[in-house]
DNA sequence: TAAGTATATTAGAAAATACTAATATACTTA
DNA sequence: TAAGTATATTAGTATTTTCTAATATACTTA
């Protein structure tokens, strides 16, 4: 795998919504799979298949501890990735808003 | 669509290898069609579909001039994440090399 | 106005991704 | 050791994405 590849990865890895919500609660805490499934509507098999995805793609790490699995987020340039996907798209809809003045 | 459905749409947008080729030509100028599929192998209808992918997540602008269409990246923080992208791939790297010294 | 250049659109097939349901593994505690 | 809890894996189907090839549109220049 080239570097674009790699980088390919990084961005479709993040790039679905019960991944992004799986980053977002994992910005604050580890936590576990089944503190991550708990207040949505996510089998625990899909939660899972997302998660592999994610440490596939370097995004997460995982660590045992008893029978639980602690996930946590690897880097955290991801987040500061996920803050400015955040501005852009909250830019893009202040200016579609431009007519308005409130 | 709400916040996470859009940023969703941004982060598909950029994770394709041709996209992210075309995002990084952009980077330093404002090309026209024929230009971004100069160099390289690709069709010059599935560059278009790609390039419409970008403008319709809101990632790049175009522009008639002549018959010649001008694209540019609308928002320069996408540039920033692609930066942070290729930063988080090459630390993996590293850390995978870790093992030896140069 | 005809021919050439630049770009977009459409349709259909191929490939990749995502979900569900069932099953497997591993640890914990009674 | 049996039962319960936490998580992963697999297989199959459904959905989405991607590509190619053909065609359409729009501008330019001879």
């Amino acid at each position: 795998m080239n570097i674009t590849e790699l980088e390919v990865r990084v961005l479709k890895s993040l790039a679905h919504p019960i991944r992004l919500n799986i980053i977002k609660q994992l910005s604050s805490d580890r936590l576990c799979v089944c503190e991550l499934c708990a207040d949505d509507d996510f089998t625990q098999s899909n939660m899972s298949q997302h998660l592999r995805i994610l440490k596939d793609a370097g995004i997460v790490t995982v660590e045992k501890e008893g029978n639980k699995m602690m996930y946590e987020v690897k880097n955290k340039k991801i987040l500061d990735i996920m803050k400015l996907v955040d501005e852009v798209v909250v830019e893009d809809l202040k200016e579609t808003l431009g007519g308005f003045t409130l």
